[in-house]
DNA sequence: GCCGTTTTCGGCCCGACTGTTTTCAGTCG
C-alpha cells in the first residue's frame, strides 16, 4: 500500500475517532500523521526498511506501527473494527453545515439517528429541538442544510462562479473603506469547478463592508455575519464568504486563502526549513515557536521578516527564495520546485487571442446568423473568425451536407469580398468522426475548406480501444486540422467517453494536428492537466469557444483560464498568431486553405 | 497519539461566529 492510500486511511481513522468522541488531540494526531506521510519526500518503503519512520515529526510509536502494518499487508484490524462499529450514515452527516462530531454523537445516542434521512425525519417531527444543546433555530438550520445539500450541494462551473464574483469584486473595490479586494480559492486558481466564492478585503473600517456584502440583491440567505467575516448564499445556490483583514495582512491572507491546500503545505514546509513560519497572518521567524509578541507582530502584518514589510505575493515568494507563481499554477504539482529554478514564462492571456475557429451559426444549431457572429467577433477585436458548423451526421444539430456546406462557403467568400467587415472569415466545418473513424464528408468538399475540426458526437459507449483507434484514424486524415473536444465530457453532468489521451496526443503530434482546448465552460476539454507535458513536446493548442451565439464567443475567457492552468504560453496557442501566420499554418494541411473569398 | 532548553506528564489549538446559553460549547475554515 502506498503512502497516499495509507494517509487516506489515517484521515478516515481520525474522522471515525472523532465520531466516537475520542480525545480531540488524539484525533488531530491521526490527521497530523496523515499529513506527515503525504508530504514525506523520501520513499516510504525505504524509510520503513531503515527503521526511520518513528522519528518523523508527527509519527510516534503507535502510528509507526499502524503505518508499517498497512504498508506490509494493506490491512489494519484497528481500522476495520472501528469502521464496523460506526454507521456509515454518521460520517455522511458531517456534510450538513452546523453538524460536527459532538452533535452527531448526541443525535445518535439520544434519538438513534444514524443517517441524513433519519435526521430529516426527526427535524420534521420536532424531536431535535427538544434535545439539550439544540433548539428551534438549530433544528430549522439542519433542515435547511439538508434541503440545500440536495438542491445546491454541488460544485459550480468556474464560469458561473466567475460571472457571479466579478460584479461583487467591482462593488467591493468601489467602497470608500476598501483598500484592496480580490477573490481567492479555486476561483482565483481557475479550477474548472468551484465550491464556493471567497472574497478577501483589506479595509480600515469593516462594518460598512460587511453590511454592503450581505445586502446584495442576489443574496438569498445570510448564513453568518460578524465583525470581520460573513457568509451568504446567493439565489443561484452559490455560497460566498467575505473576510476582512487589516491592509498589512492582506497579502498573507490572499496567498493563504488562494491555496491550494497542497501548495500551502509545501510553502509552509519551505518556510520552516528556513527557520520561518508562514500563515495567513504573516511570515515570522520560527525561533521559540513564535512568542506571543511575535505572533502579535504577525497579526499586524508579518513584519517579522526582512527589512521592509511584504506587500505583494511576488515579495512573499521572493522572501522564500522563489520566483513568482501565478495563482493558476498553485496546485502543489511541482510549481514550487520550478519556481526555485527560474521564473515562469508569461502565460497566455485573453488579450493575446487574434481569432477563433470553432463556432456555429444558424446554418446548423447556432442561434445567430453568419453575419451576426462575424460582427460579434469583430467587436471583440479579433483579426479572423472561423465558422465550423456541424456536418450531416449530426442530424440532431441540423448538420450540413456537402451541398449546404458549399452554399455556406460561397456565403463566406461573398462576405470576405464585400468588405463589410475588416475581420477575415475562415470557412471550416466541425466534421463528425463516424464510429469507424472515417470523416463524415468527402474529400471533394473538405478540400474546399480552409480547415477542418474533427469531433466525436455519436457512439459514446465504444470501448476505449475502439474509441482511441477511431479518433486516431480521424487525426490521420490528411485534411484534418484540429481535434475538437477530445473526451466529450460535460463538467458536473457527464463523464467523457473512454479514450487513451496519451495515444491521441502522440497521434496529433505525429500528424501535426492541433488539439482544441474547447472553452465552453462545461467542457474545457482537453483537460488542463494534460497540456503542460503535451505542449512541451510541441503539441499545438487551439482555444475555441464552440460558440452557438454571439455571447458564447466570450467563453474564450474560460479557455484562457484552463490554458493558463495548463502552463501554456501564447506561442503554444495557434490562435494567438496573426492572420498571415495562421494562413501559412493552414496551408500545410490544405494548399487551398485561406483562399476562400480572398481576391487573387 | 505526539512531544520535550517547560522532557515521561501535561500540554497540544486558533480566531470568528452562531445558538443556546446566563458565561460557553460546538462548528468552521
Amino acid at each position: 500500500m502506498n503512502k497516499h492510500a495509507i494517509a487516506g486511511i489515517l484521515n478516515e481513522i481520525g474522522v471515525l475517532l472523532e465520531l466516537k468522541d475520542e480525545n480531540l488531540f488524539k484525533v488531530r494526531a491521526y490527521h497530523a500523521g496523515a499529513r506527515a506521510l503525504e508530504t514525506l519526500e523520501e520513499d516510504l518503503d525505504t524509510v520503513i526498511a531503515e527503521g526511520r519512520l518513528q522519528g518523523i515529526k508527527g509519527i510516534g510509536e503507535a502510528l509507526a506501527k499502524k503505518i508499517t502494518e498497512l504498508q506490509a499487508t494493506g490491512r489494519l484490524e484497528f481500522f476495520e473494527n472501528l469502521k464496523a462499529a460506526t454507521p456509515p450514515g454518521l460520517v455522511e452527516m458531517l456534510e450538513i453545515p452546523g453538524l460536527g462530531a459532538k452533535k452527531i454523537k448526541a443525535l445518535h445516542a439520544q434519538l438513534g439517528i444514524s443517517s441524513i434521512e433519519d435526521l430529516a425525519r426527526a427535524c420534521a417531527e420536532g424531536r431535535v429541538a427538544a434535545l439539550d444543546g439544540f433548539g428551534q433555530k438549530t433544528q430549522e438550520n439542519l433542515l435547511a442544510g439538508i434541503r440545500n445539500r440536495e438542491a445546491y450541494g454541488r460544485r459550480h462551473l468556474w464560469w458561473e462562479a466567475f460571472r457571479a464574483a466579478e460584479p461583487i469584486l467591482r462593488g467591493l473595490r468601489a467602497l470608500p473603506q476598501v483598500r484592496r479586494a480580490e477573490h481567492a480559492g479555486s476561483l482565483r486558481r481557475g479550477l474548472e469547478t468551484v465550491g464556493d466564492l471567497d472574497f478577501l478585503v483589506a479595509a480600515e473600517e469593516w462594518a460598512p463592508v460587511v453590511q454592503w456584502f450581505v445586502s446584495r440583491p442576489e443574496v438569498a440567505e445570510v448564513t453568518a455575519k460578524g465583525e470581520t467575516k460573513a457568509s451568504v448564499r446567493f439565489t443561484s445556490g452559490l455560497q460566498a464568504d467575505l473576510r476582512i483583514v487589516p491592509p498589512d495582512q492582506f497579502v498573507f491572507a490572499l496567498h493563504h486563502f488562494t491555496g491550494s491546500k497542497e501548495h500551502n503545505v509545501q510553502m509552509r514546509q519551505r518556510a520552516q526549513a528556513r527557520g520561518l513560519s508562514l500563515s495567513e497572518w504573516g511570515l515570522v521567524r520560527a525561533e521559540g515557536e513564535g512568542t506571543a509578541k511575535e505572533k502579535a507582530g504577525a497579526k499586524r502584518g508579518g513584519v517579522g521578516v526582512g527589512p521592509g514589510s511584504i506587500q505583494t505575493e511576488t515579495a512573499l515568494f521572493a522572501a522564500l527564495g522563489l520566483h513568482d507563481i501565478p495563482p493558476e499554477l498553485r496546485e502543489g504539482l511541482g510549481e514550487i520546485e520550478a519556481a526555485e529554478l527560474g521564473g515562469f514564462p508569461r502565460l497566455v492571456e485573453a488579450g493575446d487571442l487574434r481569432g477563433v475557429f470553432h463556432n456555429h451559426t444558424t446554418a446548423s444549431d447556432g442561434r445567430n446568423s453568419l453575419a451576426e457572429m462575424v460582427a460579434g467577433a469583430q467587436a471583440r477585436g479579433w483579426e479572423y473568425f472561423g465558422v465550423a458548423d456541424h456536418s450531416q451526421a449530426s442530424f440532431q444539430a441540423n448538420g450540413l451536407d456537402a451541398a449546404r456546406l458549399r452554399k455556406q462557403i460561397a456565403d463566406i467568400a461573398a462576405l470576405n469580398r464585400s468588405g463589410r467587415y475588416q475581420i477575415h472569415v475562415f470557412a471550416g466545418v466541425e466534421c463528425d468522426i463516424l464510429p469507424d473513424g472515417r470523416l463524415d464528408l468527402d474529400e471533394s468538399v473538405l478540400r474546399e475548406l480552409d480547415y477542418i475540426v474533427v469531433s466525436v458526437h455519436s457512439a459514446f459507449s465504444q470501448s476505449e480501444t475502439e474509441m482511441t483507434a477511431r479518433i486516431i484514424r480521424a487525426i490521420e486524415h490528411p485534411r484534418t486540422t484540429m481535434l475538437g473536444h477530445l473526451t466529450g465530457r460535460l463538467l458536473l453532468k457527464r463523464e467523457g467517453y473512454a479514450v487513451d489521451v496519451a495515444k491521441v496526443i502522440d497521434a496529433a503530434l505525429a500528424n501535426r494536428v492541433a488539439i482544441e482546448l474547447n472553452a465552453n465552460p462545461q467542457r474545457l476539454d482537453m483537460d488542463w492537466r494534460h497540456w503542460r507535458a503535451a505542449a512541451g513536446r510541441g503539441l499545438l493548442c487551439v482555444i475555441n469557444p464552440d460558440a452557438h451565439d454571439v455571447a458564447g464567443l466570450d467563453y474564450v475567457r474560460a479557455g484562457i483560464n484552463a490554458a493558463r492552468k495548463g502552463g501554456l504560453t501564447a506561442a503554444q496557442v495557434l490562435n494567438t498568431h496573426g492572420l498571415s501566420e495562421v494562413r501559412k499554418y493552414l496551408i500545410t494541411k490544405n494548399p487551398m486553405a485561406g483562399a476562400v473569398g480572398v481576391k487573387t
